[in-house]
DNA sequence: GTAGGGTTAG
């Protein structure tokens, strides 16, 4: 890559497509397009055609409606020595029913459990065991062993006792596959996800057969460490040793390649499945649902909706959970309401996790009368709360700055019986004080959570320091900011924006203590602001080590750390053209799309994501290109505008008066748009104005 | 807990 030279002025609002230096490879991808917002192409398939590519054309074949109604429909498969070829087993695994009948009593084998329960060794169990199984004696029953197996606490006793079985047993016998299963299972709950898969490996080794309980529990377990790949290996070995999936090992399976993002391949296997007879239930479309929802995909939705009509499916409080929760993520409110009045009018009742979604839903459209009115209308009906409904509420109503409901609630938790304040609920309320400008209350909230106990958690600190620098009371902020770092807490790139804020914002005496504590969250970060400071620094040297800190930097903290970044050089007086060539860098690595706008009418300048220095850097080297664009005779819109929106977002940092103050110091015609609040404008021939008697002052 | 799949928080 050529290196950049470095420009006086940035050309930050004539380069027609520049093009990002940000390493091509892999996952940290900086250069988003900025003008498109369609999501990154679906991965192709590697190497070998994966399933859903080779039942494709399959696929097709049953897809296929009839655009004119055919009176005598062909059977495609005539040929019985040809099967319809199926995806799906439309039968499910008989469930296997112990022989003993229930005893509410503890039954010996129940008692035997509890004690091989004990064992904490290979010596104690093997002890523990000749005792209950003396050399000679017959082995249990195949009922007592599965029984064992499930209940033997911790893990390690159930493979202890797995072993035990297979080598008390003839060798001649194979192990049956309901023993692997089960001790599968009991694994899988203890979370040895590892373990089932060579469990599964020796299956293989030593034939014993593999059923769709064998591999819905791998796959599931492989799923739960994100092993996604792995997973559909498994599945795919199903096909090749002649195991057909049943609807549950497939759901299984929809979920995997749902969690890959891989939509079209979840959907070609789904309407195979269909094709092939198979009625979806409530697992498959929850499936679907969550799928959709992920992806913000409202027709998705409808699918997923027209689709439960469409096969009868009566839904339960999980596939309206997952409905609900969708809607919310497709930016529908008022849909998720109606599908709430619908499912209440059923006569479903709502769970936690249905009011959860309901009330993050009101929220985030800032409904805060309805997200009330639920809770009035939950405590009457008596509709069931958990903590993670009681700290979804007080996250909405920090959100939303319901300051008393918050503390109603926040005593509500103190008082009422399981549901005590955690490091969430703390963290909620001193958002709330935080964000009313009453650092003291934030204070005082978070000495009584550690007083009661409560860690506190990164977001907690973040929300307490930046409430208390924006008080002016920086140290206590540095002292908040030791005080978690002692108790634990790994700082993230949020509370380095944080502090990053606090380096730009506080008294220059102030900064080397800030720069302290970043220098222990984000030793870089603390460079590349020195960096910045020093006149020697080259423009490339800036560019290089600010993408390294980006690369590493979470997507959401990106702009923030260029805003922070700017405002630091300007207010700690940094060579001027600092602020120019960050602001540039951010604008190449797409952290500020849609800064500015032409159409024939108007030239705007949108200031709305950027903070006041940053702001006013954009706005200088607009009116630098307005400038050139007067000189060189352009063809000029009517009008030309600044948006900085009207500053009642609860993170706004006051830009719009900050930015009409700035704009007094300047001279230039923009004034405020009475129309259009948050707005500046300026007249055609105001512009002209200004940049022909800027040159004659010039010139003189 | 006596074999397998889906839903809850900045």
């Amino acid at each position: 890559m050529a290196s950049l030279t470095t420009p006086t002025s940035f050309l930050l609002f004539f380069s027609p497509s520049p093009k990002p230096f940000i390493k091509k490879s892999s996952t940290p991808i900086l250069c988003h397009s900025t003008t498109s917002t369609s999501p990154p192409p679906e991965p192709t398939s590697s190497t070998s055609p994966s399933l859903s590519d080779q039942l494709k054309p399959l696929s097709l074949t049953f897809l296929q409606t009839p655009t004119t109604p055919n009176p005598k429909p062909k059977p495609t498969w005539v040929n019985p020595s040809k099967p319809k070829p199926s995806v799906l087993s439309l039968v499910r695994h008989k469930r296997r029913h112990p022989h003993s009948s229930p005893n509410p009593n503890p039954t010996p084998l129940a008692l035997l459990s509890r004690k091989l329960s004990l064992s904490t060794t290979d010596a104690q169990f093997s002890a523990a065991i000749a005792l209950a199984f003396p050399a000679g004696a017959p082995p249990p029953p195949l009922d007592s062993s599965l029984h064992l197996l499930s209940t033997l606490r911790p893990w390690q006793n159930s493979l202890r006792f797995f072993h035990w079985l297979k080598t008390t047993s003839p060798s001649s016998d194979a192990t049956p596959t309901i023993l692997y299963n089960v001790l599968m299972k009991s694994l899988r709950s203890a979370r040895q996800y590892d373990l089932v898969e060579s469990l599964a490996r020796r299956m293989l080794d030593e034939n014993t057969p593999l059923d769709n309980i064998t591999y819905s529990t791998v796959i599931t377990c492989l799923k739960k460490c994100q092993r996604y790949d792995d997973a559909i290996d498994w599945f795919e070995r199903m096909y090749r040793t002649g195991v057909i999936p049943d609807e549950v090992t497939y759901s299984a399976v929809l979920d995997v390649y749902a969690r890959l993002g891989r939509r079209e391949e979840v959907v070609g296997l789904y309407e195979r499945a269909r094709a092939g007879g198979w009625n979806p239930d409530h697992v498959a479309l929850s499936v679907l649902a969550r799928m959709f929802g992920e992806a913000g995909d409202y027709d998705g939705i409808q699918y997923v909706i027209g689709e439960m009509k469409g096969s009868g499916v009566k839904p339960n409080v999980v596939v309206y959970n997952t409905l609900l929760e969708a809607m919310g993520r497709a930016g529908k409110p008022g849909l998720a309401r109606s599908l709430f009045e619908e499912m209440v009018s059923t006569g479903l009742a709502p769970n936690e996790k249905t009011l959860t979604a309901l009330i993050k839903i009101y929220g985030k459209a800032r409904w805060g009368k309805d997200a009330l009115e639920l809770w009035e209308r939950m405590r009457a009906n008596s509709w069931p709360a958990d903590f993670i409904l009681y700290n979804t509420l007080l996250s909405m109503c920090a959100d939303l700055g319901l300051e008393e409901e918050a503390e109603k609630l926040f005593e509500d938790m103190k008082m009422g019986g399981g549901c005590r304040p955690d490091s969430w609920s703390y963290t909620a309320m001193i958002n709330i004080y935080g964000s009313l400008g009453k650092a003291e209350r934030a204070l005082e909230l978070f000495e009584e959570m550690i007083a009661n106990g409560v860690e506190p958690n990164v977001m907690g600190c973040t929300c307490l320091i930046q409430c208390l620098a924006k008080a002016g009371r920086v140290g206590d902020a540095v002292r908040v900011f030791e005080t978690s770092l002692a108790r634990g807490i790994k700082p993230d790139d949020r509370l380095c924006g944080c502090l990053l804020s606090v380096v730009a914002l506080c008294e220059p005496e102030e900064m080397e203590s800030v720069l302290a504590c970043l220098e222990k969250a984000n030793p870089r970060l603390v460079g590349l602001v020195k960096m910045l400071g020093e006149e020697g620094t080259s423009f490339d040297e800036v560019r290089d080590e600010f993408r390294g800190i980006l690369n590493e930097a979470n997507v959401d903290t990106r702009r923030p750390f260029c805003n922070c970044l700017i405002d630091i050089c300007r207010n700690r007086h940094y060579p001027s053209q600092r602020a120019h060539e960050l602001l540039y860098l951010g604008t190449l690595f797409g952290l500020y799309p849609g800064l500015h706008e032409k159409t024939s009418e108007e030239w705007s300048l949108n200031l709305r994501s950027l903070s006041v220095g940053a702001a006013n850097t954009a706005f200088e080297e607009w009116m630098k290109s307005l400038s050139s664009s007067v000189d060189n005779l352009e063809l000029l819109p009517r009008s030309f505008s600044v948006h900085t929106g009207s500053g009642t977002h609860r993170f706004s940092q006051g830009l719009p008066v900050a930015f009409a103050s700035y704009l007094k110091t300047l001279d230039v015609p923009f004034r405020r748009d009475e129309l259009r609040c948050g707005s500046f404008v300026a007249a055609k021939e105001d512009v002209i104005s200004w940049v022909q008697s800027r040159a004659a002052a010039v010139a003189t």
